[in-house]
DNA sequence: CGAAATATTTAGCCAAAGCTAAAAATATAT
DNA sequence: ATATATTTTTAGCTTTGGCTAAATATTTCG
């Protein structure tokens, strides 16, 4: 069994690993919102339980224990956002901080029976694909606006952060997951993005909004 | 917010509460496998958070705030047992221990969208009673086998323990939340009772068990 | 009643997980 | 390439929750 904080510690140096390949104690710290200090005395402890290696100065990355850990905390956190907004009627932006807490129940019996009870879904809420026991997981058909250069209407699909200022500004501008837009152009002096809705209305948006919706083609 | 050492604690004494109107040191000790000077160190920081009165050497008892918050947690316990058992199709002797960690995630708006979609259920997989919002909950109408000398059939609905062991008894002799039996007799020699199974086997049983095994008239 | 047994508290430690401040290593920049 | 800036680590302290051992109250019993 782990701690809490050990497990928000391999969580969020398995996310920090997508972009660098070897992740480095100060954005290990900012992610968590904790102190260098903090986060070199937890990779060592985290190493000496064998879940990833670390070389000092240089930074840490999972071992394959790490990795399985890391994917079963992320199966069960989508699992519960999922939960949370399908059965209980949460917005899909509330499900988050809950699942944050939800996400720590250690009880694989748990984890597998909420699977079997919500069938099996492959994406939570926000478009994230959720890891099955074995750690496999659909690959996210997703494109970011800010590189969806069809004229064809797509519907949003998922979201590239869970920030609470995004998500507001997201609900905002009725760009829910689900909602159907088409992109109108790309400026490319801003990279901004002008789009229209459904509803008819258009207008623009930054590159950094259009970086974090996530888009797919509208299926028939 | 309070930690889950302090929920377990405010729980505990809350429980022990029932049957001593001041809870002793020792007892509650006891009760959370820990000592006696670990204890007196929670009492005092819960004395300070205003959750209950302490007097030294004497004991302690739930103020008004501390039994609201005993309530709650209690609520959640038994509202995720009822899922857990319910919807997930765990075994009624599975459900304690992962409820006792579902039991503390703090979240009110969870607990209340949780009873919503469980229908508001009243009782949970052993028969305990499922405070509402505001602490109620019903009376438990259940009568504990050492006491019931009707003739006529009973249903078992409910149990006086989650010890394991005391469930592993259970579900060997057949004993099962939801079995009817009847009972011969009582033995007032060691107050053991004999009973008699639907599928018509029957046994004696011990006081003890007698005590934590309650029954209710079979409903028409 | 007073001595022995029992219960409770105090004092002093430990481990987890965090922090600050200072030292050490690495990176950058003129 | 050396000086400066940044990053990382170390050292030492804090809080939470638990422990043991010793001290102090309380209860019980001869």
């Amino acid at each position: 069994m782990y701690t809490v904080a050990e497990e928000n510690y391999i969580k969020s140096i398995y996310h920090l690993q997508r972009h660098q390949k070897s992740v480095h104690t100060n954005d290990l710290a900012a992610e968590l919102n904790t102190r260098a200090a903090s986060a070199t005395d937890m990779i060592k402890k985290l190493e000496a339980k064998g879940l990833l290696k670390y070389e000092k100065y240089y930074g840490c990355s999972l071992t394959k224990t790490g990795k399985k850990l890391a994917l079963n905390i992320i199966r069960r956190h989508r699992l519960w956002e999922f939960f949370l907004s399908e059965k209980l009627g949460f917005g899909w932006e509330e499900v988050h901080a809950v699942a944050e807490q939800l996400e720590h129940v250690q009880s694989d019996l748990l984890t597998d029976k909420l699977d079997v009870y919500l069938g099996f879904p492959l994406f939570d809420p926000h478009g994230d694909p959720i890891p099955d026991t074995l750690g496999n997981m659909a690959a996210r058909e997703q494109t970011p606006l800010s590189l969806w250069t069809s004229q064809a209407p797509a519907e949003v699909c998922g979201v590239g952060s869970q920030d609470e200022s995004f998500l507001e500004m997201l609900s905002l501008k009725q760009l829910e997951i689900g909602c159907r837009l088409t992109v109108l152009r790309h400026f490319n002096f801003d990279k901004t993005v002008e789009l229209q809705l459904a509803t008819g209305s258009s207008f623009t948006i930054s590159e950094m909004l259009a970086k974090n919706i996530f888009v797919k083609p509208v299926e028939v």
